[in-house]
DNA sequence: AAAACAGTTGTAAGCGTTTACAAGCCTCTC
DNA sequence: GAGAGGCTTGTAAACGCTTACAACTGTTTT
């Protein structure tokens, strides 16, 4: 391993044959640099490897602090919200901006000023939500709120088409386990599996809408127990990654084999999962970019609006034709 | 002067009729400064609030970075070493180091060199102790290794005490869920399980050792299929909160009241579980002010040695007299 | 053909801090 | 009374980066 010292700004400007004002203007995107200039730039940077230092950004004050407040209590958990996390902070970085250290109140309300927010996992009428916009705060919420600023992975439609994969694989017995539906996103893809099921004109019964709340835990147990109370069915749709682990260890449990007897098909698409189970994907990093760039738009004072991010399925190995 | 403006050490300097080295060399403690300029300057700094700026400290090399390794995969996601993670956090910057944010390659190590490292979640053998080692780099683990610095709760001891209160309180049917035991401290929590029960003159037979591997879900599988089989128990300890919860779950789901029918303990006292765990609390802050002291102490050279931080009974609710 | 302009790039000051070095002041020694 | 040496303090360069501004090119306009 080499302790090397790290590249700087001079380096790469020295390696490319340019000033080093020019290189600080390709990697911050700013206009006015020949297309063939940029180009021979980025191409030392790869090479090197260089990464701008943030102590020095900071120095010179272009480096705008953001907090980003998360939901208190448990769901700073959630694998997913992490992920999300550390894409933003990435984000941010890449936007000269820099993630606040400065911690919150009990309610999640920071304590010192930052230059924006990014609200995450807000749960519905969170107070934070109007606090940042009596203030007049420029804000933006990954998730969905009237006349704010928000991104949010188009939920409806992922967990329609993963509804329809299963569909399309011929079956007609599902269940969905669905997260906390006081959450948008969890009504959201509840809402995707109803639609999926009523376009091809089934119907279902409020029992195969099982609670998973969230959670390996709860995902399980609500399989378990429909289980063995006779419910049966071919094809679950799982509201989140975490929930499709509990449901495919709860089907372990009751010697049911996936997918040979019931398939299953998860949702976020997390790296710590596994490499085997069927699930939308949500690009959370373009998520993070929209939030930043709406940030941007939110502090030059525009006007609010909404973006929904695509999620894509992947087919991997717990879903298959039904009967094999 | 702009008011909303930060003091920065020229403020210091100029009202306190000093130059700015002066001020440098006081606030950072260096020696050959009259002991009455001292008091001049500290009280302008007091008066201005003034707070050395970290970026700039960065920039001149004065600040040392410390890297903090965790264990690859999913164990970033273990509660436990995210309040560990942020307290270390916050000691670092007390003591004026940073937080370092290399990232790690596949064996999680360092692809930078910083000051000095912090190793969280060691796995027995991890090959990153011996190559610190090798390496002659200053380190400290949170974990327990021979000939290195390291702090760790004393859990042995905790979780002997954890099964002595169930024991005062009458309970003789006692399991253990355990952790991973290819971890130091799932193996530690087992043994002072084992060694309370030997010193009351009880023994106990393998199948009372659940294994719950450190989730909530298989504490919750593992303790249903242990009583479902016909297996008993009036007092269970776990060697984490998580466990603890499926442990919760998994008897509500039998029906089994607690503490009525079952008393339960957990281990680590971590604020999200709730008020109701009884449970044994590791002063976090206490490991982490620790683990930099150490850390201060092996980049100085000295000779290693292990620190354990004592763990203390929280009786809450979730235990009571055996028959009531 | 001069002037104006647009597009691109270089130059250098400045951000807040640390620290090697120089410089000042004392007191002491011979 | 001149140097030596110990304290104490000031000075200024350096850290990596951004950006206002200057400077250069080539193309239009007049």
């Amino acid at each position: 391993m080499d302790l090397r010292r790290q590249p700087t700004i001079t380096d790469v400007a020295r390696l490319s044959g340019v000033s080093t004002g020019t290189v600080s203007r390709v990697i911050n995107q700013r206009p006015g640099v020949h297309p063939e200039t940029k180009a021979r730039v980025l191409e030392v940077v790869e090479k090197l490897g260089y990464v701008p230092m943030q102590a020095a950004r900071e120095l010179t004050g272009h480096a705008d602090t953001v907090g980003i407040l998360l939901s208190p209590g448990t769901r700073r958990y959630i694998p997913y919200f992490i992920h999300l996390f550390e894409r933003l902070n990435e984000a941010l970085w890449r936007d000269g901006l820099k993630l606040s250290e400065t911690p919150v109140d009990s309610v999640g309300l920071p304590l010192e000023a930052a230059r924006g927010y990014v609200l995450l996992g807000a749960h519905d009428h969170d107070p934070r939500i109007e606090y940042l916009r009596d203030q007049g705060l420029p804000f933006v919420l990954v998730g969905v709120y009237p006349h704010t600023f928000c991104v949010s992975p188009d939920d409806e439609n992922g967990s329609m088409e993963a509804t329809r994969h299963l569909l399309e694989l011929g079956h007609t017995e599902l269940v969905h386990v669905t997260g906390d539906v006081s959450f948008q996103a969890g009504r959201e893809r509840l809402q995707g599996f109803r639609r999926a099921l009523e376009a091809k004109g089934l119907s279902y019964r409020p029992e195969q809408l099982l609670d998973g709340d969230f959670t390996s835990l709860g995902a399980y147990r609500a399989v378990y127990k429909y289980w063995s109370r006779g419910g049966r069915f071919t094809g679950a749709v799982a509201a989140s990654d975490e929930m499709a682990v509990g449901v495919m260890a709860a089907l372990e449990d009751l010697g049911v084999r996936v997918p040979a007897e019931v398939s299953v098909v998860g949702y976020d698409d997390l790296p710590e999962v596994g490499e085997n189970l069927t699930t939308m994907r949500q690009d959370i990093s373009e998520i993070a970019r929209t939030a930043v760039r709406l940030l941007k738009e939110a502090i030059s004072g525009s006007k609010p609006y909404g973006v929904r991010s695509p999620v894509r399925l992947v087919v991997r190995k717990t879903t298959s034709q039904i009967g094999r």
